[in-house]
DNA sequence: CAGGAGTCTTGACCCATGTCAATGGCAGCT
DNA sequence: AGCTGCCATTGACATGGGTCAAGACTCCTG
């Protein structure tokens, strides 16, 4: 009845159902009752494409929306006065960004799509709204802030305290991890960023992300072509991002 | 007056109560009702002191509560199993730490008393049940999630894109900002922590904290004596975070 | 199909920070 | 007051990763 209502007034309105969305799982609670799922629909007010190199927001937008990524893949920046640049994560579909308006109503960080995308946009009135009343997406809401807080201790435990090989093996497991649960390949991947995006991420320049690729690839722990990369090795991987203390 | 009516109803209310707390305005949401007043001095269940060195929550402990600081200075820290061990953040009066324990029911960091201490315990099922009911606890929520993201991007670009000496003064400036919103000197300061955690924190090793230390001193920035640290050109410092581009 | 922009790889060199080690100073305990 | 142990400072040296530069690959466009 929501649909057929929301019909009448706005043809995009049948694909914008989260209920019937494959993606559902990722960004939004399971376990829901069907009249919760009903008003879960309400959450995505639109739709909106994004194209390669352009940005979702940027650092001082007005906040007002969540966006969760349907298709596509994004990376989030902050991008200083003074010139320093620091890609703060990246996200592919299923993933929720734009936390970061929260706080101050402003963004403070640009999300720019790496590959055509497309995103869920959910006004973040009605998502508080919402989540007054159905517990399962408050609670939901919650996790996922929290989520993000915890992937962000880990990249600071990356920046703070690993080496070069060490954050790159552990950039790569974190890829494919995501990318399996998302039905693809455990062994290969195609890199949506540049070298230099990598590097940024993992505090390195471009130069020392490809000199790495290629010494796991002379050690047989990878094969790289371009943005094609295929794992061969990931119990090494994961010993070399476990290593630390072993060495001394 | 306080002291008294709350000794006559119960020994501990007066002391847990929001209401009364001069803190409040650091945790709480300001422009409250008298009766949401009310209703909010409901979430702190207890109060816990916390000795110096002692651990409020520890990685893998079952996760109940968001603690509010009353006294007291914390880090929260990350060790995994190989030895590892980052420090990702330190918190004082009016913070709120216990948000990464949100996403898995569990902690994922330790908190670690570096002076003695003590917390407001807010059961997180009160805060849930209560941002249900009163909308502006509930942006609160939000907002101190959200700040937390911010929060971390800021360390990220620092770990990713800072020098040493760039680091350590964003460190200290942010300190003494934090400090000063609390009614401390703007320009005075006692660390509560030793070289080796704020290296752990900045991604650098002691004897360069220490040497940095030493340098910034030399060049008239600072006044360090052990932990008492001493800010002589503030101007300077903010240069040296916002330098970058300048020099090349 | 050629040209060009953007991206990636690789080499040579250098510097900031890490490592190792010795010494000094402060705070807390008995 | 005097230990004792932790913490901080400083020096000498080593090295991982940054910087600069040249060249190759890929993709896009005209």
């Amino acid at each position: 009845m929501d649909l057929q209502e929301s019909h009448r007034m706005n043809p995009q309105a049948i694909k914008v159902a989260c209920s019937n969305c494959n993606l559902r799982e990722l960004c939004m609670p399971v376990g829901l009752s069907e009249n919760d799922l009903t008003r879960i629909d309400e959450l995505v007010a639109t739709r909106r494409k994004v194209k390669r190199g352009a940005t979702l927001f940027t650092n001082g937008e007005k906040f007002s929306s969540l966006y969760a990524i349907r298709t596509g893949f994004f990376k989030t920046c902050l991008a200083t006065e003074d010139g320093r640049d620091q890609v703060t994560g990246f996200q592919m579909a299923g993933e929720i960004i734009g936390l970061d308006g929260i706080v101050n109503d402003h963004h403070t960080c640009d999300a720019v799509a790496l590959e055509d995308a497309e995103v869920c946009v959910m006004p973040f009135e009605r998502i508080e709204e919402l989540s007054r009343q159905v517990t399962a997406l408050q609670t939901h809401v919650h996790k996922i802030m929290s989520r993000e807080i915890v992937r962000e201790h880990g990249v600071m435990l990356l920046l703070g305290s690993m080496r070069a090989e060490e954050r790159l093996a552990a950039f790569l497991l974190n890829l494919v991890q995501r990318l399996h649960a998302r039905g693809f390949s455990q062994s290969e991947l195609v890199l949506r960023m540049t070298r230099e995006e990598i590097g940024s991420y993992l505090g390195l320049k471009l130069e020392t992300v490809s000199r790495t690729f290629s010494r796991f690839a002379e050690e047989g722990m990878i094969e790289v072509k371009q943005r094609h990369v295929r794992i061969l090795d990931t119990e090494a991987l994961q010993r070399l991002v476990n290593h630390q203390t072993t060495c001394h």
